[in-house]
DNA sequence: CATGAATGAGGATTCATTCAT
DNA sequence: TATGAATGAATCCTCATTCAT
């Protein structure tokens, strides 16, 4: 797949160091401030080039943005892809997820950061377009598990399969969040404690738990 | 309590319906464009005040900020709280929960969209001193509920109460989002199909029937 | 007829003084540099008003040159149509409107450097819609003078009225530029020598004999 | 004469093919955008050569421009000068000058947009010493064409022929925008009507008749 | 107390010009 | 000599905030 298809021939021309200094700063910057507040300026400074190139290489602030929006969404699609792919029993996949999700949502947290604050922005439309697609990945991959589930569940409950595809997303979403925005941060820390925060082993196994329970 | 606290004295001497429409301004530009976007001139016409006037009541665009979301949060704690002092069954309330975000995130969309948009700000320790309050209400309540769930659930599982309340809280958040927010209502849609976002009534069984696989 | 039509209702509000020292240091401006190298932010300091003001009473760069080249056109409508309302002898009046050019031309100079750079741009059907009024109005005029001037010079020759109107504004618009923009009155200087600058009465003379052999 | 004077060395050195295309490129831009907003990189562009190579063969914009100016004058000189060279009676040359601004404004219509674009310049100075040249020519010829006016015409009027030679040229002048320049166009439709810039034939015949009014 | 005109710092964007390859 | 990526000063415009009336 091309790299960076939003951004200009010119930016793909360049040293791949020298694209992920500038992906870095811009990432870090919208990350940190939000669209609007993000400062072009401070982002060309960071990644150490003139405001001028950063103009050759994304025509305006918007398709920084896009970019750096579609290579984060790219990453986490690239992560949860490659859990998939392996062919374990669905309890363990799920547990995989639940520590890629531990693992990168502290990696990348920017990525997961501009996440959240891409959601909450208004030009849905736009923001669903390129947004979306990581949506439609995990949901094909739940909707697989969950296929899983309903066979090897004995007693499985008769649900609707989508249902609980979204469900499963939604404890996944807010586990990225809860490691990667200040916010949720505190908001987990409040439910179960400082130290939840650090203690990977514990969420992995309780969360484990609760999903056992409502599929089987 | 103090209304509007956070509002100078001024502000609560005026007329309440003159109060209203302006916090019914605010909160509609705030929720609509985010708050960097989000402009105190428009807000001050909507009104149908001077900006001198609404700078007599608040001291900057911060401060005004401030009171939408705490008079957010606290529209949100008076909802919640009204649930819990019922004395029902556990999954009672939980339905009664499920009921309660789908009419509010409706009707008061312009908050959740707001609550959602603060999550990812910054400056979370401000914004964790206020919002905060609110997690701490239904964390609160989830924790009572939880009790019940353990003592209901014969063959109750063994599992952390905070962590369980944790995970009941995100279901629910998420749940609140999907209602409201563009982004998240997309994402809904495109999980459970078009029709999802008006069938409250499958909603509410199907999460219901999934929470309750999870607690027994 | 309103006032400044294309600004906004806040311009006509101030007190007309200021008005006229902002459309004075706009005019300046425009005149000496042209649409693109006009300078927003010189105008605001020599008019003694802040940039933010002067958006409040001009959308953007564009609206306000259009105010002036209104305004401008305006000026020269009302002083060639002071001239015609007289009942005078058809060469009277051609002779009145050659020193209202001389007279005016060196008044309003920025007027009509201005009217020159405007007929150099290139989005010419934009300024044609408000310049075009002005040639609307002496076209107008021209034609009811060369009625007369068919009648009087007995033995008339056979012309096309709207050619003779053509070429006669052709000769004021000129002598208009002669009077006021630097390269026109280089050029004059060369046909004429250094003197015919100041020579009006000359000036007026000649074109007179000329403009009468070419009528009758 | 050195061709193209105020280019570098450079410049003169390199094939004429492409010297012609990098001139080419430069007259459209700057007769389409005028000078502030013409572009370098878009001439150079469509030039086929690099901006590097510009700015190896033209000190800076205003050299360019210059250039570019200088050429369209020693066109506008040329053919002009051809005009004269012929041995005809008075009003034959002046037809054949009639004719060959139809043609030349016409088929050189970038420069005379140039033309106008420059008169409407500040730096004045500048402009003339290089425009100015062309009118230095056609103050001579006109000069020498009003010597045989007098003559001609038996029962001459007794004028300045400097003064009417810069009124013959002010009708030459506006008839060549009339043909190029987009706001002079215009005009000419409203004066003789949508007709009037294709009939060579008529334009011809009354301007004749008007100039022949004039001198004799 | 209410008003809303005035302020001006701040930020996105452009483009002539340079210089390393 | 040719290239074209890199530079950064310059400029338009916005909007939170103030203050005279």
């Amino acid at each position: 797949m091309m790299k960076y298809m939003t951004a200009n021939e010119t930016f793909r021309k360049i040293p791949e160091e020298k694209q992920n200094k500038i992906i870095e700063a811009a990432l870090h910057e919208f990350a940190q401030y939000g669209y609007s507040e993000a400062n072009i300026n401070k982002i060309a400074e960071r990644a150490n080039i003139s405001v001028g190139s950063l103009y050759k290489y994304f025509n305006d602030k918007q398709n920084l943005y896009q970019t750096i929006v579609d290579i984060s969404t790219e990453t986490l699609k690239t992560v949860l892809g490659q859990i998939v792919s392996e062919e374990d029993d669905l309890f363990e996949i799920i547990e995989k997820i639940i520590r890629a999700i531990q693992k990168h949502a502290r990696l990348h947290e920017n990525m997961f950061k501009l996440y959240n604050e891409m959601t909450a922005e208004n030009n849905s439309e736009l923001t669903w377009k390129t947004a979306g697609s990581v949506e439609g990945v995990t949901a094909e991959l739940y909707a697989a598990l969950i296929g899983k589930a309903q066979k090897q569940c004995v007693a499985g409950k008769e649900f609707d399969p989508r249902y609980f595809a979204f469900f499963l997303d939604n404890l996944f979403v807010l586990l990225q969040f809860s490691y990667s925005c200040e916010y949720y941060k505190e908001r987990l820390k409040m439910y179960v404690g400082e130290s939840a925060i650090h203690d990977d082993e514990l969420m992995c196994a309780q969360l484990l738990k609760f999903i056992k329970g409502a599929f089987c």
